[in-house]
DNA sequence: GTTCTAGAAC
DNA sequence: GTTCTAGAAC
């Protein structure tokens, strides 16, 4: 019988394993270096598990943690950290990303009952500038929180049309900062509007509005 | 971004 | 007693 889960030496061993965890990366709170957790989609481009497919652009990856029945990544290969670096220079890019998940789409066969959104987080967690393809089921396993939810199913989520028209209007995508806020909104179904009380409740509420095999359109 | 878990909520 | 969420991780 080996060490359970509440004993003095697991608890103990387990807090050791965080510090080192996040320890790799900083001393003091400056800009991510190489191998901290937010530049991992560096690796998960090049990540032959995860990649679906790329061209001389991009490259589209399975997020590494689905929220969804389908949830893609593409990304640029040129070095784009976030939306802030993005300029005028880039719309030809965005407007190819935003091709290139929508192509995705189209092509496969076994998500044609599913509705999917392309866009951007407002406060993306990781470095470089990634386009969300995802199904809008939100029937996965690794959704588990409200900020997951939340940064989905709020205006922390911006369509990718609202990014291209901000950036063809104003020449650049104004900070987003302020919509940090709406992570912490109440649950909300994001079909019928309904409220929540926690995310198990949730989770099983939100199957109710996916279209089963045998439904009519 | 995830993991882990203390303490609140039930 | 179990479920669930929120905050630390330097």
């Amino acid at each position: 019988m080996m060490a359970a889960k509440g004993n003095a030496f697991s608890v103990i061993m387990n807090a050791q394993k965080r510090k080192l965890a996040d320890g790799a990366a900083k001393t003091t709170s400056q800009p991510a270096k190489k191998g901290h957790w937010s530049m991992g989609l560096l690796s998960s481009m090049e990540d032959p598990a995860l990649k679906v497919e790329s061209d001389d652009k991009v490259v589209i990856i399975k997020d590494k943690y689905p929220k969804a029945r389908y949830h893609w990544l593409v990304l640029p290969k040129e070095n784009i950290p976030s939306l802030k670096a993005v300029s005028s220079e880039q719309l030809d890019l965005l407007k190819h990303m935003h091709k290139k998940g929508q192509e995705l789409i189209d092509k496969t066969e076994d998500a044609k009952h599913l509705s999917f959104r392309l866009g951007y987080h407002a406060i993306p967690s990781m470095s470089h500038l990634h386009l969300h393809v995802i199904s809008q089921d939100f029937d996965s396993p690794c959704l588990k929180h409200k900020k997951h939810w939340n940064s989905f199913t709020t205006d922390y989520f911006i369509d990718s049309e609202k990014v291209m028209e901000e950036l063809e209007k104003e020449g650049k995508i104004a900070d987003k900062g302020s919509r940090n806020d709406r992570l912490k909104y109440p649950l909300r179904c994001h079909v019928c509007k309904k409220e929540q009380v926690n995310m198990p409740k949730l989770k099983a509420h939100i199957l109710s509005h996916i279209a089963k095999p045998g439904d009519k359109e």
